[in-house]
DNA sequence: AAAATAAGTCAACATGACTGACATAAATAG
DNA sequence: CTATTTATGTCAGTCATGTTGACTTATTTT
């Protein structure tokens, strides 16, 4: 690949960086990663988005059609605390989403108040799809990027969350692999 | 930092990865990286849209403004190939930036189509605020994450980027470092 | 002089957010 | 067992930001 990681200012061994003395100025370098990620989002939801107009549907479909996917049994609220949306704006893309059999909603069995949220067989597939690209995309992205990649891009991903949600974060992600899916 | 990377499944050195035969399931790693990548991002735009609110602004005028602050005497088509909006789009946000003195506009010096964009030092100030939060944000990550994470996440994301846009990428990063402002 | 280019503008529309108020059913607490 | 809380749904209105399509103006290039 191309080195977009020209910081080799040749420096005298055991140096600090000089900075300017009266700088707070930020490290160019810095400001490189902010528009990296904003560059690498926009690219990142490009090949669903395309996909999902086929369908009529739009990214905010994608969305929450990918967590329940993944996390079969997701209630509504839990779904309003992964996305930080409100109820009214997940409620006009769900209900679309059952209307068209991509999304079922079945009454919780402990707690009948809950719709536990669940994928079709059509859901799946349509899933699975749109994460198809995305999944090439990063496969590809760790590969060029060097073998330490997927640990260190995984932890600085994981950094840039807000920390008081690493807990919701962690335990999502144990849910995907337990495999008592939380039926009805 | 709490360990994410809990890929420790133990392995018999010199295995491949025990693939369930007729598979093509994805990696679960993999998909938690879709999820760390929305994650991220969701909060990554989280401070700044708190500061944007108290001045009428909202994310599109963020990125308008983080463009032309940061390469300033940047084109409209410049900033329409690298947000990949169009034209209408931009066109109201940059004209309420210029409204209230945030941008300004001379026109080229060569060429005088051309409208080159310029941050005021009101435009300055607001881009150098906005920027704060992330700086910070991406700071703390990468100090999280190891020694290794800068140059790694760069490449990482610089991977996710459509490779179509690459050179792009680097002749705007050059840009930055130029000290030739492309003035009027 | 004609064509291409950079930018701006008008109009209509779609998506996906938001706030605020209120409704229903079911679970839990006093 | 009644009262309250909780989970969810819904109506109504608004806003921000994107889209398409058509057309104008100024300027440069051919």
């Amino acid at each position: 690949m191309t080195d977009i990681n020209s910081k080799e200012t040749p420096t005298r061994p055991g140096d600090e960086p000089i900075k300017s003395s009266a700088s707070a100025l930020p490290d160019p370098s810095l400001i490189d990663l902010i528009e990296l990620f904003f560059f690498a989002y926009r690219d990142f939801t490009q090949d669903p988005d395309a996909i999902l107009t086929e369908f009529g549907f739009g990214r905010a479909h994608h969305r929450v059609l990918h967590f329940v996917n993944r996390y079969p049994g997701l209630r509504v609220a839990d779904l309003l605390e992964i996305l930080k949306i409100t109820k009214q704006s997940l409620a006009r893309v769900l209900k679309q989403l059952v209307d068209k059999g991509i999304i079922e909603q079945r009454p919780g069995k402990s707690d009948r108040r809950e719709r536990r949220l669940f994928t079709t067989a059509e859901g799946q597939k349509l899933a699975t799809r749109l994460m198809e690209p995305q999944l090439s995309r990063i496969t590809q992205a760790l590969k060029s990027s060097g073998i330490e990649s997927d640990q260190t891009s995984r932890k600085f991903l994981y950094n840039m969350i807000n920390s008081s949600d690493h807990e919701a974060v962690l335990e999502l992600f144990s849910r995907s692999r337990s495999k008592q899916e939380l039926k009805g």
